[in-house]
DNA sequence: TATGGATCTAGTCACTGACAAGATTCAGGG
DNA sequence: CCCTGAATCTTGTCAGTGACTAGATCCATA
């Protein structure tokens, strides 16, 4: 398929966002051009608009794509703590994903298909805190569900940012969070899925 | 000073960082565009590179002052829970200094006032913990500066990316994260400073 | 094999960051 | 008072980018 080049490519659409993921794996999102992609993986630089549209549309499918791969290793987790895990293994494992879902200004936060995938997403963290919505539960269980999130997303966003390389002496991110979790949590019983 | 245009400015350097935050706290630091600042202050497209040499020079300034007012407000703060509400505090009263410290690929890390002003930031951030360092501590108050870091961080971040703008539900930052922390921290008595 | 839609190319425009060369202003010494 | 050097700012230019338009090519299918 990739070898012999035609004019229609194939699977143009999924080439580029592998492309992408590598770029913004090694560069980050901000320098993902659409010129450089179409150059890397051989065709004119208009062509990923009519796939995407534009650069915007191409972020906004990577975010939708990360967010239902979030979901899925999220409910894969059993329990609260190895969610926390989950969270914190799926941000090291792939950065580009998680870089461009927590940074809603690089996409459409309103595209029907993005929004599906962060609802799926947004479950899935929310399973195991207590299966009632948020309304119908006690203001401490809602708190600690802010706080158990904001636990696993500080720790990851400090982990990509650089922010921990020496704090954790060559510790594996996951182990580290394990522990650190266990060392909050044991107190409260927030163990049980 | 600013009202009667000179050909020399006055104080360039100070207009364009105050601008630029104006800008990146309006449209984030991705738009930020050092012609539009020019045009903004009056001076003509290549006036910025006098004072900062590139964008990126800029932005390293701007992480460098960022960094020094996250020192005081840290250190101003007594205990180690208000410390937590004075990171929020300062991420939401100044997102534009707290988005770019956090994204280290916009400026020059190896900058000597920016790593002299963020050594301080971190100092002020880690006393109260034990004001042993790092090496000297044990592996549980380690995990437990960690997990304080990663929790105000997450918070934090998660607030200014919009995602906890429903979970809220109109309630102050600030105040959230207090009792947050205190439904933690308390059973292990980490409260003091 | 003809047709219509999907896919891709080529050309262009405004904008940006970076650089180079020159103009203007200021401070300080003769 | 003028002269000189340094600091500051302007003008001009170049390559790279996102977005848009028009047109070329290919494919399914009837």
């Amino acid at each position: 398929m990739t070898s012999e080049r035609t004019y229609h490519h194939g699977d143009l659409r999924r080439t580029l966002l592998a492309a992408a993921l590598d770029v913004i794996a090694a560069h980050g999102p901000d320098s993902l051009s659409l010129r450089d992609l179409a150059r890397r993986v051989g065709v004119s630089h208009a062509a990923p608009a009519h796939h995407f549209k534009d650069r915007t549309g191409l972020l906004t499918a990577l975010a939708a794509e990360g967010y239902a791969l979030f979901a899925d290793a999220l409910a894969d987790a059993p329990g609260l703590q190895e969610r926390g895990v989950a969270y914190v293994r799926f941000a090291t494992r792939h950065p580009a994903y998680f870089q461009v879902m927590f940074r809603p200004e690089l996409y459409r936060a309103d595209d029907p298909a993005l929004l599906a995938a962060k609802a799926r997403a947004t479950q899935a963290l929310r399973a195991g805190i207590g299966d009632l919505p948020d309304a119908a539960r006690g203001e401490d269980d809602r708190l600690a569900g802010i706080a158990a999130w904001s636990l696993a997303h500080g720790f990851a966003t400090l982990l990509l940012t650089g922010n921990l390389s020496d704090a954790l002496e060559g510790r594996a991110p996951e182990t580290a969070f394990r522990s650190l979790t266990g060392l909050i949590f044991t107190t409260r019983g927030g163990a049980e899925g």
